[in-house]
DNA sequence: CTGAAAGCGCTTACAG
DNA sequence: CTGAAAGCGCTTACAG
């Protein structure tokens, strides 16, 4: 473990004249010289701790993730890992494991690790989360909610939903099964239903039923047949690709072709729906895209610039080949 | 911020008192409910740079990963943390992008972190990978690839692909194409078509021929309708599930059957292989209790303890609908 | 441009 | 059981 006490005295310095050096400040060009020889050969580089113990900050940004195992956080952490290197960040990950309590655990420990700000994807936003976030007094990018008293960066839901579903009454459907998820992911739960309703709105003649299940695929295998049986839709609008997935794996059980029998459209635009058979149609977020503006807005806020409350990302409608065009 | 200092004014005690009441040293009854009282008002917690300066260590476990979006990655990411934080261990993950340089860059920052160990999800082990660990003297698990030099967890790869390899002969599979990857991978690309030639070797009337591909799925949905040109196997033997699922697509595309027409076996048990059309026969590895076997042994070796050179994880060939029976 | 000194928040012998 | 002091490796005014 070598120094700054020890390059000091090898280049025949003080430490004040060495912390300059790595630091920026003036140094004369001898001692300039001889100081980087003597770091060179010696290949030190400072300690982090001491530095981070006097300078009372850090450049550790923390990341909060609900889980490791999806494509859209994969994607996000991916975009700001990214951007967080080119600005000199370092990035710490943290996964809540899908326990709303865990996310608010992982906020003091980041908080008592001193990161210099935290990036939380998040699902939802409860009371216990905005009283953690108020305590620990650190910048914080939401990513995917948003909550009035925090910045955020939020996907385009509701807009995107209503393009999707246009497209989907354009193409004939009238009887359609929308497959939600639970309203307390307002995003997820309440933004696309919302904007899928607005098209259903300007549409007369539709019979549409809105149904609630998890995000696990399996849970959208099972209840899949049961609707088809009551409701016989002639297609499943489905609030994520995973649901998506399920209704797919679900068709195919039930020896349904798709689109022909049954259409279906996702939600998230995960690389997955293109090698499924067939590809699935979806409304895609530039995830990985997100993640590196998230990234940036966050250092902006760390370094006490001024930004927007709310930026919107980027979507656009995929078109596959799971969705029949009745019209035709 | 609120420090030592002022728990130990605030109980009237010396900082070292309260020192030793947060490491578990003798402190006497009264002293102790008193600080204990100061430290629940304040919410007190203690600096970790300052510890850590001091201590010269810390309870950071870094792990650096190939990428952040492939399965294997995710599942054993979760296993890791899950391990470490049971054991109090906190957990930096660092990404390399796939990028062999950025690996060794992210060992020598995890180091410079002070980092208790180090995880490493090897793909391939060069030469300025030994010479990085040799410099940084911290105790290492290597995933997924062995070294002399160094502990590891590995899959049993070899094994795992001599069994899938039987199970596809005593299907009566003769005419086969092995789609493997580059053996700079010595796990992926040399040991799983070790296994694979072993359970060959010992059929006799075998056209088995080899081809490599990368492990983009993208890639394989290119290559697989060439060898059906050229080759026309009855099936093909995958060394990865992306692989697979890549000539899953291409088969849907050139309107094959599988597995009537064509059948398809894959490597590492995706979750995803179950959901496609027809489900993906595959050597499924726990990439989840490979993560907290790594962890585990991990801490082990910071805490000084014997462990052995190299552990094997489980696997298991999950038989589901893409291997047509053509016994029958 | 350069150096001596103080201090960041802890822990660890060492006395008592 | 308890406290005073030194020190971990840095940085930051302050002199010169």
């Amino acid at each position: 473990m070598i120094t700054i006490s020890d390059i000091a005295k090898l280049a025949g310095v003080a430490k004040s004249t060495v912390s300059r050096y790595l630091n920026g400040g003036s140094v004369g060009e001898a001692t300039r010289k001889k100081i980087e020889r003597v770091i060179e050969e010696t290949g030190y580089s400072p300690n982090k701790f001491a530095q981070s113990l006097k300078a009372k900050k850090t450049n550790m940004i923390g990341t909060i993730v609900p889980r490791l195992d999806s494509f859209a956080a994969s994607q996000t952490l991916i975009g700001i890992d990214e951007q967080l290197r080119a600005l000199n960040y370092q990035l710490i990950i943290s996964n809540s494991s899908q326990s709303l309590e865990r996310e608010i655990e992982n906020i003091y420990t980041l908080a008592n690790q001193k990161v210099a700000g935290i990036i939380l994807l998040a699902t939802e936003i409860t009371e216990s989360h905005i009283e953690a976030l108020r305590k620990v007094q650190i910048p914080i990018m939401l990513v995917g909610q948003q909550h009035e008293e925090y910045h955020s960066l939020i996907h385009n839901d509701y807009e995107a939903s209503y393009e999707l579903g246009k497209y989907v009454l354009e193409n004939g459907h009238r009887r359609i099964a929308y497959l939600g998820v639970t309203e307390r992911d307002v995003a997820v739960g309440v933004n696309r239903k919302k904007g899928f309703q607005k098209a259903v709105a300007q549409q007369s003649g539709c019979d549409v039923r809105y149904f609630e299940t998890s995000f696990k695929i399996e849970d959208s295998i099972n209840i899949v047949p049961e609707i088809m049986k009551d409701f016989h839709p002639s297609i499943f609008v489905c609030a994520t690709d995973n649901i998506a997935l399920g209704a797919l794996k679900a068709a195919h059980i039930m020896g349904l072709n798709v689109p022909k029998d049954l259409s279906i459209t996702g939600f998230g635009g995960y690389d997955i729906t293109k090698i499924t058979f067939p590809g699935i149609t979806s409304a895609k977020f530039y995830y990985k895209e997100a993640g590196n503006v998230a990234a940036k807005n966050l250092v902006q806020l760390v370094n006490g610039e001024e930004l927007k409350k709310v930026s919107l990302s980027r979507y656009k409608i995929i078109e596959r080949e799971s969705v029949d065009k009745m019209m035709d």
